[in-house]
DNA sequence: CATGAATGAGCTTTCATTCAT
DNA sequence: CATGAATGAAAGCTCATTCAT
């Protein structure tokens, strides 16, 4: 069942699993050097059959990431939505661990790294995902330090910069774990590390007089 | 006469020329999509004068990075060996300062972010630019964090937190700015934007009981 | 409709049309100066799909030798040890018409004729035509001649002037004919020519007093 | 003195130096893989200076065998004007002597076998070597041939089968040194082995009821 | 005379796309 | 639907030839 099998099963699946091997391929050897023929092969299909289902390798693309692009966006959408007015605090927490698990899983940061690699030179794909991934967490993240300020728990910081450190660390960890296979030294769960860092952004470096260290 | 002539005097910048256009057109196009031709004309030169140079389009690749690489690690490693001890602070303001107006030019931040976008496929390359830039960021990073945990001015925070915390934020401003051309609403200047972090990371997001900023 | 279709039905016979088609040029331009353009249309196929059967040009000549290669030398091979035993005389006179119409034909000829323009840059080559070809005939002229001596049919003379006597004039005959298309004046048969050569060799040029030839 | 000197003592002897130089490279790489910047290398020229002398590649090939094409012609022609009438069997030897010497030095050799590799793409190349070196070759041959005959030395064999048989042997013996480096196994010297050869074209290869073997 | 930087045509090879089967 | 042979437009790279110095 592991084993492509001659004949598949669901021939109307056809379409994802070209989109799948499309986007690890994509992955691999980036957008103008990764082969229709290598896609073709990675979905069990000969190179002429992709062409029954995208009529050229950029649609692929646009497919793909139409495809992949919302579910992160809805993740944090939804976790915001529902814990941001109750504890800002966990949901930042929570935030942070979202994106640091996705980011340390291959399968899923693999169409968002695409986008970061190749939108610039497909204004289309940009545009597409500002519009239905960037723009929706801006308003998650906007909403959740809106909440959290309105409560009091938060300092009223600037929505960019507070976009910026949030969304900025996870940044790092994908670039440094899949481009430099470089990882960290203690924290190397990315649970951890999200902690960790959560930590650092809400008590801040310089310590307090008060009391509380996470 | 003032045409471009057909042969010039044998400018010994010819190389440095062509790096430069080399990395204007691998930052527009990337660089398989890039054709060794266009770099040629930009740099103001036939298709073939380029292989008198460099002998192949790869080893402009490899040479540009090497030769624009050490600079921003360099700034950064003075930057912080200069005040990191004498008050981390600031020393702190200035790093994300120097990393918020390295990545808000686009002739500074292009060689990096051709190394994001690449190294995956250049093992090499990916190689040397940890060697050379990332470690050296990396220990000054350390060493700042280091100095300012002995003082007492820091907390005793995790090295990798501590560092993805710093980098993250200039390389989200730099996939907004590039990629999608999205600009802060507020804090257009790439100086203001790193006070604005920079102060988020000293003090947290959490108000402080004792004294309160902003 | 007996134009050339664009898709034929795929012969399986399309690596042999290949190799005539590059034999053809590379025998005409030799194989530097030949364009695998022309190569191509000779066989009545598009540039690029020649590629499809051949990974290089290089890959070609090899091919083409190694198939044309063993011909020859298995034809002389198994001449020599069908009647060389019984009858030395008529070997030798067999082997020099072999010799000569394989040389008169251009297409036998080609082959070989390539093989001795390209071999020196191209040792593997060189290497592959000595073992499969050369040291089949040596063997097989050697045979030749040590049974005709143990018959007290030939004098024992050295080996290696024997091979050369032997196998010199069709090379001469196939230089002449083919690089300068000069042909004999009288004897313009081939099996003619071959025959009166193995006059001499057999009789020798000076006259005989015991019985006397031609 | 054997070193090349920064300026060179007589440029008039320039072209002869370029010649040489092509010569050599040519034969090693063959005409159409030869590089003009390595003839001028070679030369110890610039790439640009050849051109003061040649005005492109193929000039040089046809000077160069304009140039060393008469030698051997000459030096055959001479010998058997000198001693066919009066001794036709050792005009004979020495004929035999001369081509296996030529044959044997790559100096000697390399305009002959340059005509050999590429004369079949310059139709004029060929046309000046069959006219001065040839025809003059089968001048003398046809001469020595008649000469032998009308003396009643020789028995009056076709002159087409005469000259084949007597020039084959040293075509043989260079196809088989120069491309594929065997070596005859006892007689490595060039002169015994012309012997040899002589030796079997006077006397043939069947043995003589009167006396004479040598 | 000599240099060597520069040109640009031309070559091999690749690969997205098409289409007869 | 599916195949895979075939196409042909590039693209990287080479090198004979030119020409400003």
């Amino acid at each position: 069942m592991t084993r492509t099998p001659r004949h598949r099963r669901r021939p109307e699946a056809r379409p994802e699993e070209i989109l799948t091997a499309a986007l690890a391929t994509f992955a691999e050897q980036g957008f103008a050097a990764a082969r229709v023929e290598d896609i073709a092969r990675r979905a069990g299909l000969s190179k002429g059959a992709v062409y029954l289902y995208f009529p050229s390798k950029e649609a692929m693309l646009n497919a793909l990431v139409e495809q992949s692009a919302g579910a992160l966006a809805r993740t944090v959408e939804q976790h915001v939505a529902q814990i941001a007015a109750a504890d800002p605090e966990a949901a930042l927490r929570g935030l942070l661990r979202i994106l640091f698990a996705a980011v340390s899983s291959p399968e899923v940061s693999a169409a968002p790294r695409l986008v970061l690699t190749e939108a610039h030179r497909f204004p289309e794909l940009a545009n597409f995902y500002r519009e239905h991934v960037l723009d929706v967490m801006r308003r998650a993240m906007g909403a959740l330090l809106a909440a959290a300020v309105e409560a009091g728990v938060f300092r009223d910081v600037d929505t960019d910069a507070f976009m910026r450190i949030i969304a900025g660390p996870g940044l790092a960890q994908m670039a440094l774990t899949t481009i430099f296979d470089l990882k960290p030294d203690r924290l190397t769960d990315p649970g951890d590390l999200a902690d960790a860092i959560a930590d650092i952004l809400l008590y801040g470096l310089k310590p307090r007089l008060e009391s509380a260290n996470t």
